[in-house]
DNA sequence: ATGAAAGCGCTAACAC
DNA sequence: GTGTTAGCGCTTTCAT
């Protein structure tokens, strides 16, 4: 049986609570007392149950994390950043991985969790709009990535539209006439497929360029190979496009490798953009042009806003907030050239 | 406040324990209780504390996984892995981040944890042999990757010499004559890159090559970046190689930039291969040779060694086990040719 | 500045 | 089958 304060006291000479003080580094304990105290605890090894100390206090320290999956770049990089910022609060991080199933989604959303956290980070794919609604559970929880319904919940973005509208911009502007997209999908949870593809239509109008439906890919999920396939069928379509929009890093890799292996040149031929600045994009070959989210400032803030509806203060019932995380163009070699 | 046991229990005009003979599933009780208590619960959003059950049983139905980062794909794909075998034990898992450093590292194995978990996985990186025992924590531990020392801990990994000698057996018998290493490391925790290094050095002399030690790139960490830098250095060496065995995919990814930079063809000048086989690996242009560890296996086994631990039976104190999981060599246009 | 006692919500023993 | 009771280890009034 590990020690518990009792033994820490009874070692001490002194009484529970004076250990419980200088436990939670209380200032009103004489220097003398404390320092008795501190000995009986380090001769003891003690070490304060976390569970019994979150029964009475309410607050765990954990905050959960739900992401559809860690495999994916983007997400892997976005839950170590949200495990460093939640350090620099002292608190840890339960990942919870939905795989983007709408059931799992939803019970997160229900607080039907089976364990003890003061907070929730969540960023949802197979949920959206009024589903995200939260009954009962008085947790607070902030969404991350795109959301179109006003609800009770904070919310941490970029803006998907204008940064897919910069994308599909910079594409037309380097003299790119049949700009394809490649990401386009039709669930009406798809909100971040949707925003992004209006924001190529956008763009495309935008320069005077006609908006041929054949140039829209759809897939089933963000990754290379769903990449690669979709890329393959625009090449085997009637006219195929001299440049092409992935509505992310992993489409845009698997559409590079396809173009590769076909004998077409990057960006020669075809060129590409994506969306995420995932480190991949950073050493493939060619290197790859990419919508770059400050991913930093995402987790910071995400953490941030969890750590004022926890606090005391009046922010802790404020309305939901909403807000925008900048994001800027990278160029390279998969759209300039090397 | 939100319902306890004890409201439920008013609610449906039965006792206490009923109630929670229904939430724990117990078998002994009357089909109309049980729907009326069941009814009750719904009634009144009920949820189990699981602080308070955690007090009281001991368990957490937490655990944690600690890795280096989660920005590396093949720590966020374990981390993936982890999280789903855990997940069909009904546990979650609680994500440290070490970023490497000892001290971090040191805590977690003394046990320093903020957080009730009931067990650790643990990829240490900054700490080796005997600095790995535990002191006093009873909690237990389950190590992944390399160790020297027989401890008081399960482990679970692959055979790094030997899959070391495997790339490099690979690449000698495509006819290279001049194999570099990239990822040799000098501190005594890196254990995993001097085994590599063995294995290289062993496959070498198998081969009848002769080891040359203007052909081993030190790296400070296993990065792009990093693999990048060191083959520049190789390059820029007095004889280039004609073949790399990098200690893993983000080298190898890094390294084959830089040659496709300055106009050498992979594999046509220099053959490359890697080592964990990541998804980068499979559509980088070329595909990557690497060796593959099972990872799936390695994630099940390291969760199952910890379910063995936690359980009832005589396994629980065990002396500690030493699980090996297979590896597989994929060869791909980084070696081969397209 | 320190101590005594109550109780957080639950499970485990033991009645009935 | 179901109810009663006693804590798990801690924080929190309230005294002193």
């Amino acid at each position: 049986m590990p020690p518990g304060l009792k033994d820490v006291a009874a070692q001490a000479g002194v009484s529970i609570k004076t250990v419980s003080n200088v436990v939670n580094g209380y200032v009103h304990v004489a220097p003398e007392t404390r320092a008795r105290v501190q000995q009986a605890i380090d001769a003891l090894g003690y070490k304060p149950n976390m569970a019994a100390r979150q029964l009475r206090s309410g607050r765990s320290g954990v905050i959960a994390l739900a992401v559809p999956e860690l495999q994916s770049p983007y997400f892997a990089e976005l839950a170590g950043r949200i495990v460093h910022a939640a350090e620099r609060r002292s608190w840890t991080v339960l990942i919870d991985q939905t795989d983007g199933h709408a059931e799992r989604e939803r019970n997160l959303v229900a607080g039907l969790r089976r364990h003890a956290i003061d907070g929730l980070i969540f960023s949802p794919l197979a949920l959206a709009g009024e589903e995200l609604a939260r009954g009962g559970d008085e947790t607070p929880m902030v969404l991350l990535g795109e959301r179109v319904w006003h609800g009770p919940a904070d919310h941490v973005a970029i803006d998907n539209t204008a940064a897919a509208a910069d994308a599909t911009r910079h594409l037309a502007e380097s003299g790119r006439r049949r700009i394809a997209a490649i990401g386009a999908q039709d669930f009406p949870s798809a909100v971040t497929a949707q925003q992004r593809l209006a924001g190529y239509r956008a763009a495309l109008e935008q320069a005077g360029l006609p908006a041929d439906p054949a140039l829209v890919a759809e897939v089933e999920s963000f990754h290379r190979a769903d990449g690669a396939a979709a890329m393959a069928r625009l090449l085997d379509g009637p006219r195929p496009p001299d440049a092409v929009f992935c509505f992310n890093d992993l489409l845009a890799l698997g559409a590079v490798r396809t173009l590769l292996e076909r004998g077409y040149s990057v960006p020669g031929d075809v060129a590409v953009i994506g969306f995420d600045d995932i480190e991949d994009g950073r050493f493939s070959t060619p290197t790859l042009s990419t919508i770059a989210p400050d991913l930093g400032r995402i987790a910071e803030l995400a953490v941030d806003l969890l750590a004022e509806r926890l606090g005391e203060g009046e922010a802790a019932t404020a309305a939901p907030r909403e807000l925008r995380v900048s994001h800027r163009l990278v160029a390279r070699e998969s759209t300039l050239g090397s």
